[in-house]
DNA sequence: CCTCTCTCTGTACGTCGTACGGAGTTGACT
DNA sequence: AGTCAACTCCGTACGACGTACAGAGAGAGG
């Protein structure tokens, strides 16, 4: 499967898009759809199905279009995925008001895991312009009060958004794809292992990776038990949170 | 542009081609060919042109056979995308010997960043169900040697590691990905802002999202600047191992 | 009514992974 | 030496994809 590419398409179309600025037509005749609808219907089609099973003429048959009509609402593919993100982002809530720094990042964090798996199809789209829709400049903006008055320059407080935001990812990444993969084989992690198992043992040799054997052993047991994918995440914030706590524990003590 | 999805391919037959077992056939011509030649003429072309270009038929051509040769050697192209991965995690050094838990992790992330940027198409691979190549395996275990006798527990070694692992592939991710929309669109950053700032401005009412406005500024000089994408993976990293040295402080003063 | 603009559609091109069947080559066995 | 089975390699073909292009029909302004 595959990585589509945020931010490849025509910048002022997009932004055009994204934040619905389209005049409506004087003539011809009436548009049966709206570029809305056709988000939409992509968004469930990408949810059910997975990004890669998500082709133009899919979405069109799903409207009761020729595949071609979509063209008239959305530039292309590239542009319709950008929009497809930023709606998607709008799903997101803020942190309440009053919660201290860390729970709001906790909340921030949660969010993303939850929205990420929600829209599989989210983690496969490389947004290295992402789109800057509404619903992204909404969200940066509550994830930076989030670390407000803390001491921290503005550099900072949006590296620590950074990080917050690429450990959920990177986390729900994990998860959702390990379910993903399932979903595509038709094959559960247990039938997997079961089949690579005895060739895993006949030729890795446990007396030359001791810890990998032992560890793996028991890091395997503990996901395929209870505690489940959730525990890497709920691990991984409290490390990272630790980690921003000693930097405003410095900032706030000139000695540090 | 595409995810390709590790482990979906047969596991045994991907097992088989991962460790090298496959006999020497007794009878027939002689191979052209060997699995390793085609595994590094792909890297080759990932490295050079992506891994959505990267097709059966450009490796054939590069190769000078038909397309069809390449399914002699290697069942299909999921399984020779899970050799490639495993193939270029075999450039990964082990930390030093002697090296503390902190510099162990930090040579581990730093060659992770590294490795991303030499191999761009590694970030498209969803490793859902990791390649348990010989080189993965190494990997893993040089890992767990770096978090050895800390008094943590086997799942928790396993985490931090992962935790490591996660956060250099998430931060490696941003920097590789905007340089490659700016390589596939032929569009520097610089030329995207300048198209879309306009609109940016006439859209996004900075008095809405005060923070937004200035941190984003702020931010974007700073990227912009000499410090470029490699600020976030170092303040990312050093908050990350605060917060793995605040675990190991708790885990060894009974009191935590 | 005429004409211009806009919507919608069918066809077509070049790409992809790979299933299938056949042609040619080699070693093992009789 | 002759035969056969295993093996490599290749050409063709199928059904997908994004989308360029050109044309048909609809509706409003003059």
């Amino acid at each position: 499967m595959t990585t589509e590419f945020s931010g490849t398409g025509d910048p002022v179309r997009t932004l055009e898009l994204l934040w619905g600025v389209q005049e409506r037509p004087r003539r011809g005749p009436r548009p049966k759809l709206t570029a809305e609808e056709i988000v939409r219907t992509a968004i469930g089609l990408a949810d059910a199905e997975g990004l890669d099973t998500l082709s133009m003429r899919r979405i069109a048959e799903r409207l009761g279009v020729s595949a071609m009509s979509i063209y008239t609402y959305v530039p292309g593919k590239s542009e319709l995925i950008d929009v497809m993100l930023d709606r998607a982002y709008g799903e997101l809530t803020p942190p309440p008001d009053g919660a201290g720094w860390r729970a709001a990042l906790e909340h921030i964090a949660r969010g993303s895991w939850a929205l990420f798996h929600r829209h599989p199809w989210m983690l496969q789209v490389a947004t290295g312009r992402p789109p800057l829709g509404p619903h992204l400049v909404e969200k940066y903006e509550f994830e930076l009060r989030a670390v407000e008055g803390l001491g921290l320059t503005d550099v900072e407080m949006d590296s620590v958004a950074a990080l917050v935001n690429g450990f959920a990812e990177s986390s729900a990444r994990v998860s959702v794809h390990t379910a993903e993969v399932g979903r595509r084989t038709g094959m559960t992690d247990e039938q997997w292992w079961e089949a690579a198992a005895p060739f895993v043992a006949k030729v890795v040799d446990p007396e030359r990776y001791p810890l990998g054997h032992r560890v793996g052993t028991a890091a395997g047991q503990e996901y395929g038990g209870a505690v489940g994918p959730g525990h890497a995440f709920e691990f991984g914030l409290a490390r990272v949170l630790d980690g921003v706590e000693a930097l405003i524990a410095s900032r706030a003590d000139p000695a540090g």
